[in-house]
DNA sequence: CAAAAAAACGCAAACGGTTCCACTGGAGGT
DNA sequence: ACCTCCAGTGGAACCGTTTGCGTTTTTTTG
């Protein structure tokens, strides 16, 4: 059917073990050899195989990244999508190929990620979350399969892994409303087992603290990251006796939730509240008003991720590589956040 | 270091052949020599090698999706990611693996491909544009690779795709605006060149002639699927003598350019105008007012898509299969155009 | 009860590469 | 002129499965 090694070898004239040798530049063949089969090559349309390839030399220049269930339900699809575009665009540089997986449920994840580990189809994988308790990561560290981490984990903290300085974003972020004068900081999280809920949440205190200010039971509150979280924190915060006049939210999405929950309730933004998020989805600046929001490089995380799983796998076990590797975060102040406290 | 077939069969005191034949549940192998070969599997945690099974199969049960260019620039991600998770969800189901695939340029594109395909990795590939005149549907076709468009192709009318019905659509849209008593309707398109906004605009004008509504030539403007150019399009359409009052746009963001245009000049949706879209990705219903648009069913489509493929893969040519696959589209109406004209 | 048919299984050759080892022939050394 | 050495190449085994065909065992049948 297709052409093969053995063709272009009999065509050339050669040992299918030459052919071999010029498709890998060894180096003792010599220049005329090499050119004539690789025109030959070129002539008779070879091209290698790449399933017969792996099956001797037990690699598949492949990796694999698994969407957690959550893409399913909640739109954070602009959020993966970045991701994954980061982490193609890096392995294909590397000569690498990126399978998709998803799985229903968690059992249904370790059956697809084992079948592609195990059955020798891919050298690794990126997972794309960081749960609780994860019976995919339980599953790969058991069986030392090289895997990264886009996030990080409580229970293993020393996996490979890519991740935002969450705490540190969060400080940031707050640290620029009190810089425009607020006193009166809410802060609206997401799910409270996550842990970049909890990062976040720990940066905005650290950052009241350091501030002099105190932080408020009442100033926040937890939810998912949907948008009517967002929403339906604002009915809550906007009835309090004391409302707060900037808020901290864990993600783009629920702040666009909060900004329609502020419209509603007639409060403009950013005069009357001023706010900003974490994410900075593409969408942050077309909202109205445009969302400060503290960028993460996503595409970034996804390509360091990529970069690291396969300089993981090609390792071989001499210098010691780095575990944890942090993005850079910056501050894209846009309206939602440009207008400063009058001095009351 | 793995266990293979041979390990299972030693210890099972049967052949390897034995062992293979259990694996594929072949009819001739009795009830206990099945039993006592899997449970030996099982004890053993026998993964059989996808490699090599594919080297002799010739099949990986593996495709690929490729990401076109514009993937990187436009935040079509939503789009995108939509799409994709329908055709992981298609592919997994039906025990297929997806590889994603971009490159910077159409050349790299065609390379990689060439690589995915020549190369056997891949059964057959998923295109997720339609381009007027494209090198990667050339190479394709000319080597007889399976594969699916996701839209269509001009140039190949009978190619295997999946697409939605875009004439309709736009007629529907339209009619929608045209049953709220609106006369002055404009359209504001996409890249003039891409065969979706030729559709959507054929359908636009359709609904108008059939009302017996004049297409006025200044009711049109074409541009990017960025919302720079919704926006930029009110500066243009408010300044006419004779503003349209209501507007089919043929893309989300860009309707999103567009609310944000007539914001700033100070027209109220839908009071002023009515909009409608097309795609409805899951912002739509989140921006103010909530935008009316045409659900394509972008996950439908990528679901479909997929299962096209595989089919296509899998066919023995014994029947006939359809070249063409029409995803049903729905309006979905939201504030954005729920205002009834006041008979004027 | 022998012969034929059916059922269950084993052998060995692929699939398309890679790589260790052996072989050849000429250059360089003495 | 003989030995050594090395660059350049060929031979063959192997990677883990599948599968056509032949062999053995069991069952059916006349």
């Amino acid at each position: 059917m297709s052409v093969t090694i053995k063709d272009v070898a009999k065509r050339a004239g050669v040992s299918p073990s030459t052919v071999s040798r010029v498709l890998s530049n060894h180096p003792r063949i010599s220049r005329e050899t090499s050119r004539k089969v690789r025109d030959i090559m070129e002539e008779m349309g070879y091209h290698p195989n790449i399933m017969a390839k792996s099956l001797v030399s037990k690699t598949t220049e492949s990796i694999c990244v698994i969407l957690p269930k959550p893409a399913e339900e909640l739109f954070l699809n602009l959020f993966f999508m970045e991701l994954i575009r980061g982490i193609v665009a890096q392995a294909n540089r590397s000569g690498y190929d990126v399978l998709i997986s998803s799985g229903g449920n968690e059992k249904e994840e370790v059956e697809a990620v084992s079948r592609l580990l195990n059955g020798r189809r891919v050298d690794g994988a990126i997972l794309l979350y960081s749960r609780q308790d994860d019976a995919v990561v339980d599953f790969l560290k058991s069986n030392d399969y090289p895997f990264v981490l886009v996030g990080r984990s409580e229970k293993y903290p020393d996996l490979l892994s890519v991740d935002t300085d969450n705490v540190q974003a969060a400080y940031d972020a707050t640290k620029h409303l009190i810089s425009l004068g607020h006193k009166r900081i809410g802060f609206v999280s997401g799910p409270p087992n996550l842990i970049v809920s909890q990062d976040r949440m720990k940066g905005y205190g650290k950052a009241l603290a350091d501030a002099g200010l105190d932080m408020r039971k009442e100033w926040v509150v937890e939810g998912e990251f949907l948008q009517e979280s967002g929403y339906r924190a604002m009915s809550f915060f906007m009835n309090l006796p004391e409302r707060p006049t900037a808020l901290v939210i864990v993600d783009d999405i629920v702040a666009f939730g909060v900004l329609r929950g502020l419209h509603e309730l007639g409060y403009k933004v950013p005069e009357d509240v001023s706010i900003i998020s974490f994410n900075n989805i593409s969408l942050t600046e077309l909202s109205t008003p445009p969302l400060s929001s503290v960028d993460i490089g996503i595409y970034n995380l996804g390509y360091t991720a990529s970069q690291a799983l396969i300089q993981s796998i090609r390792h071989d076990g001499e210098t010691v590589l780095p575990h944890r590797y942090i993005i850079p975060h910056r501050l894209m102040i846009r309206e939602s956040s440009m207008y400063s406290m009058p001095k009351s």
